[in-house]
DNA sequence: TTAGTGAGTATTTAATTGATTGTTCACTAC
DNA sequence: GTAGTGAACAATCAATTAAATACTCACTAA
């Protein structure tokens, strides 16, 4: 399709755009230039600048997540081991983005008041890889836990805060990697049969 | 001492504003009217408007803590209950004071950025009650664990989503009291002694 | 029909300015 | 010395305006 490789263009463009200047200070004209067409033209590809902001933070959190799909269902590792592995890795993500790409992080910000779904879609598929992984342990014997959907649940929230943005800029990393380490420990002890 | 009482007078003024019009929106001359002084001479007794919201703030966290120590030193509740009642409280805490008094809501909010020792210093002292709460469990038998020091904290990290201000805009309160209790039996299930 | 455009509008943003307000200080009254 | 003040200053806020920008549409070219 002609239609889905522009679409990338008009991405690929936006991204450079959003990465050096931030997502509010660039405008559909600058991409559009970019990509040799029109603004108006572009709209014919994107409904709106939100769409493009959303379609970028969803491949990014989309990276994210198959990041996360490879830790679980890597073979070398213990679904303890997992379970730490996976909100560490959750963490060092957020906390590199912040970083190394602050001015993407805007995006990410934005998408949160303006585009709540991708957030939440991103939350879901999270919610997913985690109940793969309980999964996976309580076959193997290793978890023992009743109800599925109540304790990926309450795993996720007791370790949200470790990839909130905002927590990112209340504590530094040393702090919250050490405070991450002993939530995991503390649920694990909490999933694991009463021998 | 008459100046103990003179500042007392201008936080009850200040409430009294700042539950009305709000933090950002009352004058240091409108509170000083109330108190029948000049601007000039509210610099008396306060550094600055932060202090007094400082002060105000303190004192309403001072509230919220008294209540959580009630808790703890309930003989009526087993370790149990109460770590789950004191979750529960904070949550509901939280989110009645920005459902009824969300003007006082904001001011919190504005110590946030403008005095983030007001809001630490809150936390060491719910970290405190905590674990008073851990050792008491650890004494009577109910709950195992390593290292207070730790433990405490993974605790309050787990939880602190339940009672961060972002979190109550983001859930609605049922959201949040199911997810909390879940997380609560989650942590219990790794306190409790394996038998 | 499909890809594209320039001109136009309505909504956001940015800049300017003027008024408020937080804060200080020299000073008075007792 | 203690409690208080009005006047002055600098920083912040609000209102107004001007400019930029998101988005639409009638229209063209192939």
């Amino acid at each position: 399709m002609k239609n889905y490789e522009k679409q990338q263009q008009i991405l690929k463009a936006a991204e450079s755009r959003f990465n050096v200047y931030g997502y509010q200070k660039t405008t559909i004209a600058e991409v559009a230039g970019d990509c040799a067409m029109s603004a108006a033209n572009l709209y014919r590809y994107f409904d709106n600048k939100s769409a493009i902001g959303a379609a970028l933070a969803t491949q990014c959190l989309a990276e994210n997540e198959s990041l996360l799909a490879e830790l679980v269902h890597d073979d070398n590792l213990s679904s303890s081991e997992k379970l730490t592995a996976f909100t560490m890795k959750q963490l060092h993500y957020t906390y590199d983005y912040f970083e190394s790409a602050p001015k993407l992080a805007e995006l990410v910000e934005v998408m949160a008041t303006q585009r709540p779904d991708v957030i939440e879609t991103h939350r879901q598929h999270t919610l997913v890889l985690l109940e793969q992984l309980l999964i996976e342990g309580q076959q193997s014997g290793e978890f023992v836990f009743d109800d599925l959907m109540e304790t990926r649940e309450a795993v996720q929230f007791a370790t949200l805060l470790f990839y909130f943005p905002l927590t990112m800029s209340l504590f530094p990393l040393a702090v919250l990697e050490q405070k991450a380490t002993r939530v995991c420990q503390l649920l694990l002890r909490g999933l694991k049969p009463i021998s």
